[in-house]
DNA sequence: ATACTTCCATCGATAGACGATGGGAACCGA
DNA sequence: TCGGTTCCCATCGTCTATCGATGGAAGTAT
């Protein structure tokens, strides 16, 4: 039973959710994970082994950069801030979505 | 250069969009991928090497039903019809489609 | 005849999300 | 002071899905 798969995020749009977040401010992969979580009540769940490779990924196009810190909590930290091309890209991105959304909602309705 | 990958689908709403397109009658592949492109307006380009095999999917799970007849164009033709069981998932797939993107339009406010 | 459109289908590459796993440092309660 | 919990990092292997390339057959129009 249970063929339930229901997976706590869309394919395709994790790269988006990172940069919207970033956008707000220097943060760490942990602080992001919680941010999307709690702005989405609980739905958006990010594991870490999905976010992380996503920074990766994020880092070597260029779209953030990252440097070593100390967290609220005393904690060392990887601190992720979002570059000039990064906010293009959200830019993009965001448009591309809502784009594809609207599609959907027209075949939907 | 033309870094610009943006697929013509938002991955993992595939079997959402062909269960919807055929919860409005019997139709064969061919006619799924033309429905689609049209009612979105070329937003939505559904590849045959994709629908297809969500096609055998949606046949494995039990959500479709097949076959052969002949088409409009006096062209042979599988023809899918949506079962009960299918309709109940694209209740499903739509109900969480819907909670997805709300939340994602949470973090992108 | 031949070119185009309709309709089927598979294969291989690629990418992305995820479960499991591992580690280390700081804090907290008993 | 010691054990558990939270915080924060990261990788590996698996699985699933999308997609480009490719191939074929049959009807239709020129």
């Amino acid at each position: 039973m249970g063929t339930d798969k229901s997976s706590e995020l869309l394919p395709g749009t994790l790269d988006l959710l990172v940069l919207k977040t970033l956008a707000r401010g220097r943060m760490h992969g942990y602080g992001i994970a919680q941010h999307l979580k709690n702005i989405s009540e609980d739905v958006l769940q990010v594991g870490e082994s999905s976010l992380y490779p996503a920074l990766q990924r994020l880092l070597l196009n260029g779209y953030v950069e990252a440097e070593w810190g100390t967290s609220e909590n005393n904690r060392r930290a990887r601190y992720y801030t979002l570059t000039a091309d990064g906010r293009k890209q959200l830019s993009a991105e965001r448009k591309e979505f809502d784009r594809m959304v609207l599609a959907i909602q027209k075949v939907l309705a």
